[in-house]
DNA sequence: GTTCCCCTACTCGGATACACTTTGTCCGAGTATGATCGG
DNA sequence: CCGATCATACTCGGACAAAGTGTATCCGAGTAGGGGAAC
């Protein structure tokens, strides 16, 4: 299971925006400087957040990002799979005898089996699951 | 859940020796030809799997390889981590505030229950699961 | 005070260059078998 | 007939080149709000 870092600064993203809605936006150059990559990769990744309806955008002088809906709904499979694409199961294409086809086919339903637990697990941990532990964070070993 | 294509390539291999096992070597060449592939190729998949003592190597002039295991005892999670290295979970390195360390947290866990299962599922299936498929497909009842 | 226009700050989206991983290829070296040759 | 020598066919293992994929950066364009000037 290999997150992409363009994944995972997403998921960070959408937990800041989520974290930090006061109602108004927030713009791509402090999710930039929050987890400390450049504005134009954080654009691209708000972006494509924006396009698959996870986070509003709002143009103009005074625009930005925000996050609207609710963190129980928004998911992590939602989130990596808007950036990474859909999680599936690859098996690649091998030009071999035909008497290969059936060991090919038992790798296939195996990787598609594996790929769907990937999706089960990423579905079940939401927005909320990460704004939860970051009270855990700051609540717990401070002091 | 993405299967490499040299690993794919490594599965078949040892399921063409064990399907073989006539008690003689197999050379790497024949294993080439069967998959369809460079007999360079097919010797470097055969090396690293020889050195993981999945299968058996025989130097010399009437050299190659043969499967001496049990078909039962080798699982696909052997193979695919003898050639793609240990199946584990990834989260890239974020050089981020010190707050989001819960979050990311909260992903490796997430990333590590996901890698566990792709590994229960590869542990699960056998070459004698590939073998079984290989008699469904070419109706050639011999064992 | 109102209207119009320009300037500024932001998002949008494609294009491009870079880095890393995977894959494919090559070559020298080592090893065991069989054939050959000399005693 | 027997043993030493050589040729052959294979594996071994590292090194290298090519291809593919993911990542970072750049640039022009569009959009909306604010400020200033004219009336």
């Amino acid at each position: 299971m290999k997150l992409s870092k363009t994944s995972a600064h997403a998921v960070l993203a959408v937990a800041y925006l989520a974290s930090s809605k006061d109602g108004g936006v927030i713009q791509a150059r402090q999710v930039a400087d929050h987890l400390n990559i450049q504005t134009d990769s954080a654009l691209k990744i708000l972006q494509v957040l924006a396009q698959h309806k996870l986070i509003d955008s709002r143009l103009g002088r005074s625009g930005g990002y925000r996050f609207t809906k609710s963190p129980d709904e928004v998911t992590l499979l939602q989130i990596v799979e808007a950036i990474d694409g859909p999680v599936a199961s690859e098996v690649p294409a091998i030009n071999a005898a035909d008497n290969l086809a059936g060991r090919l086919d038992v790798l296939r339903v195996v990787c598609d089996h594996a790929a769907q637990q990937i999706r089960d697990r990423l579905q079940k941990t939401t927005v909320s699951d990460l704004l939860f532990s970051d009270q855990m964070q700051v609540l717990n070993p401070s002091r």
